[in-house]
DNA sequence: CTAGGGTCCGTAGCGACTACAGGCTCAACG
DNA sequence: CGTTGAGCCTGTAGTCGCTACGGACCCTAG
């Protein structure tokens, strides 16, 4: 019975599986730097690790939390380097949470002045019409 | 003295200046069709006047609230085919609206994972690092 | 008459993928 | 043993919404 995440001998698509990623992906992440490149078969096919798909759902969890890859890519170089602080993962995590928070305070904004014009909506003319009277600035 | 928003006669430059956006940004949106082609000079300058400062500016707008060109183009089709109605406003405006949505609670969801990893955060060692656990998934 | 700006055009670049074309390899089935 | 179909390989182009650049005109002031 083979192991449900095997150590050793992933192909491309399983990788990705894994992951939960597209098949892709996982060839850019290769070609950015994202990713170090695997060791092949004769016939030239990647063969990934655990080590692999580790980094892989770091790179991909970081993403989910809205880091962008050159922000990942900091991460990953201190950890490579042996440089890794928690005081320094923490200083880059507060810069990308007030980013969060500032993207927020906008869609707020903009959800407020949609649901407001939405409200005022009557159903009556187009040239009273609230919606198009909030596009229009 | 010249109107402040000339009614004929604006180079891009101004048209631009006027509805605060990049110049470049002109002549993409007439690329793409969401500006009409202004008439020219002799020289081949473009002629803009209120008419398309208007259109700009509706444009501008909408894709400060977060519609998409393509959104953009819809509503502007509508008009410019005679069809708009405001129900039909108000339907896209609700579809746009529940996306916004749909983004802050994506948002807030990413805010509430760093906020509680940069809280958990003692400057410890790496291996016990909160955020690099919340990274690792 | 020349220098400087503004305008013209097409094209390339960004970020983060995704999709495709054309060719190789591999496992299974007949 | 041959064929078929899936999977892998590569490089390239497309997406969205701009922004930047290079080289050629044009227009005005000094």
């Amino acid at each position: 019975m083979v192991d449900h995440v095997p150590a050793r001998g992933m192909q491309r698509a399983e990788l990705a599986r894994c992951a939960g990623c597209h098949l892709e992906t996982v060839r850019y992440y290769e070609k950015i730097g994202m990713l170090p490149e695997p060791p092949r078969t004769a016939a030239g096919y990647r063969l990934y690790d655990a080590g692999h798909l580790a980094r892989l759902r770091f790179v991909l969890r970081a993403r989910e939390l809205g880091f962008t890859l050159e922000e990942i890519r900091g991460l990953l170089e201190l950890a490579d380097h042996g440089k890794l602080t928690c005081a320094e993962v923490e200083k880059r995590t507060a810069r990308h949470l007030a980013q969060v928070r500032a993207k927020i305070a906008d869609l707020r904004r903009i959800e407020q002045v949609l649901a407001v014009a939405a409200a005022e909506c009557t159903g009556g003319e187009v040239q009273t019409c609230p919606i198009l009277h909030a596009l229009a600035g």
